[in-house]
DNA sequence: CCCCCCCC
């Protein structure tokens, strides 16, 4: 059991000092009972020489207790902690972030002899959960320590409890005109519903526009924002009389004292940040401009890597930070509920080589300039599982352009000097290779020497080919005019056509496709059959269109030819051996003709290079 | 007390 503890550690927690990523022996932990909230643990930890009680464990680090590893006995690194000083002058040490260093079967038992530091405590363990925190200060908490350790913080209040040897059980009576004044600033992450006389000191991110609702419970209008310190973060609502009161009063990016409002059990369903629990203002919230924001982060972002993404669950919200390898135009869409909205999709690389595809709406993607493959910064993007993977902006995400973050620099570094060459993958397979389908990619001399076709049922294949040659003589024809009926009609030459499916005559037909066309890739070439719609993609014109030119202006049509001569694309096609006269031969019939993705395409070839370097 | 978050 080579583990040293780091002495003396409890006391300065204790007492709010800073301490270092102190190493503490956990020796009991409870589950407090808090209602229909998130669990909360409350731990017991030593240094060897003290042991305390009044120290919780943030809810985001819950999973800790999941796997039985935190169990009395082990030894945790205390990474990140920070003090809630209570009004009336309890301290509780909040764990925000640790590591469990040692587990309990390797340590095997109480390291030294600690006595408790709050030996004149009497908590009980069926007190609310912060109550049941109190100690008692045989040595109260100097007053001029700051709530977080961090030690960043003003002190705003005045000490409290500085009369000495003041119970936990008999709060101070303080006067409390000013939240500012007589409460102490505790750390966002700590903020609970069962604590109601606190102020925190907190960046506003993300303020929303005002809305305006109308259900069956009645209507209204609120506006949200969300709020940052270096704990944590935390999503505020304000209704209607709120909305009018502090709508003005809330700046993006200012700080600001905030006290006195409701808490309450944020919906899992609907959140995105890291915090189990959510604020309302009411009539009595105080909402106080804050001039000095020293130390109070802009932004709190928890980046998956984009690798990560495959391994998230669908719908989950995440934060990504990326190059911006390549974006869309900004294109206008219709919602299933008829509403025009402005899309643009962008494409990120982070330094796993992945890229993924997030999608941007309304204003955000309008304005959205992707020139310079600026790094982007996501905060609270939803995972889709759109083409494999993707990401899309919600309403409550912040996008950051350039953020002035050092993982912004980082990728800045990383992209100019390789990360632009590298060979990337992307995790959102597009439109162009197959719209969810499995390609089954095959060169043209795959497909005869594979004898692709000569099953019982017919084979389906992808290719990348350029069009050789097409046969433009026989490619139109006369069909019947009935709307499922694509049948060749007969010229009655009366002005009448015949349709024999139909067994009618029209006076009119419509043109239809049918066209022979020669691929070729680097390989091999290959007769194919278009038809209508695959052929009307090729040539660029509808089949109508193409029927009209024939008959009125031949050269223009013959230039349509010529223009399809020569150009790629992905064809998605089905082969089947066909016989007849004893004589078989392979019909490859094209499906689909998509265009190329060149990352896609630049793969394939590669790919296909070396399938050929290796014969040779 | 909201919770809309869109398209392929």
């Amino acid at each position: 059991m080579s583990v040293k503890l780091t002495e003396g550690a409890v006391e300065a927690l204790f007492n709010g000092s800073l301490v270092n990523n102190p190493v503490l022996q956990l020796l009991n932990i409870r589950q407090m009972n808090t209602g229909s909230g998130p669990p909360r643990f409350r731990l017991m930890m030593s240094d060897g020489l003290h042991s305390m009680t009044s120290m919780i464990l943030a809810t985001q680090l819950n999973n800790l207790t999941d796997d039985n590893l935190l169990t009395p006995n082990c030894v945790c690194m205390l990474k990140k902690t920070t003090s809630n000083n209570l009004a009336d002058g309890r301290r509780v040490v909040i764990v925000i972030d640790m590591d469990i260093i040692k587990s309990a079967e390797e340590i095997g038992g109480r390291i030294g002899n600690p006595t408790p530091i709050n030996a004149d405590s009497k908590t009980s363990s069926s007190q609310d959960p912060v109550s049941s925190t109190a100690v008692s200060s045989s040595s109260p908490p100097p007053a001029a320590v700051p709530g977080p350790s961090h030690n960043k913080s003003s002190t705003l209040t005045p000490p409290k409890g500085c009369g000495r040897g003041f119970t936990g059980k008999s709060p101070m009576k303080a006067s409390n005109t000013s939240p500012v004044s007589t409460t102490k600033v505790i750390p966002v992450a700590s903020l609970n519903p069962y604590q109601s006389k606190w102020t925190v000191r907190a960046r506003v991110t993300n303020k929303s526009s005002i809305r305006t609702w109308s259900n069956s419970r009645g209507e209204g209008k609120l506006f949200s924002f969300e709020i940052v310190d270096e704990s944590g973060e935390i999503k505020i609502t304000a209704f209607n009389k709120e909305v009018d009161k502090f709508f003005s009063l809330v700046e993006q990016g200012k700080v600001y004292y905030i006290s006195k409002a409701s808490l309450k059990v944020a919906n899992k369903q609907y959140t995105t940040l890291k915090n189990d629990y959510e604020m309302t203002l009411n009539a009595q919230s105080s909402v106080v401009p804050c001039d000095d924001s020293q130390g109070v982060p802009e932004m709190l972002c928890d980046f998956v890597p984009i690798a990560e993404l495959e391994n998230r669950d669908k719908d989950a919200i995440i934060d990504v930070i990326g190059v911006c390898k390549s974006a869309e135009d900004v294109s206008r869409i219709t919602t299933k509920t008829s509403r025009e909205v402005s899309k643009r999709a962008l494409n990120l690389i982070d330094t796993t080589g992945k890229v993924v595809t997030v999608t941007l709406w309304g204003e955000e993607a309008e304005k959205f300039d992707g020139s310079g493959q600026p790094v982007v910064a996501i905060k609270g993007a939803r995972l889709s599982d759109f083409g494999g993977r993707s990401l899309s902006a919600l309403f409550s995400s912040t996008i950051m352009v350039n953020p002035d973050i050092p993982e912004a620099f980082q990728l800045r570094a990383w992209y100019d000097r390789e990360g632009h060459s590298q060979d990337s993958q992307s995790l959102t397979e597009t439109r162009s290779v197959g719209s969810g389908a499995k390609m089954n990619w095959k060169t043209l001399s795959d497909v005869k020497n594979e004898h692709m076709g000569h099953g019982e049922k017919a084979d389906y294949f992808s290719c990348v080919a350029s069009l050789l040659y097409t046969r433009k003589e026989n490619c139109l024809y006369q069909a019947c005019p009935s709307a499922d009926c694509n049948k060749k009609v007969i010229d009655q030459q009366n002005g009448l056509y015949r349709c024999e499916k139909c067994s009618r005559e029209f006076p009119n037909f419509k043109y239809r496709l049918l066209l022979s066309a020669n691929l070729a890739d680097f390989g091999d070439n290959q007769w194919v059959t278009c038809f209508q719609e695959t052929a009307e993609v090729l040539l660029g014109h509808s089949a109508e269109t193409l029927g009209q030119l024939r008959d009125t202006d031949e050269a223009a049509f013959d230039e349509v030819f010529q223009k399809a001569n020569f150009t790629t694309h992905i064809f998605k096609n089905k082969v089947k051996l066909e016989t007849y006269n004893d004589e078989s031969r392979v019909k490859v019939t094209v499906m689909e003709v998509l265009p190329i993705d060149h990352r896609e395409y630049s793969r394939r070839l590669i790919s296909n290079i070396r399938k050929l370097a290796s014969r040779t």
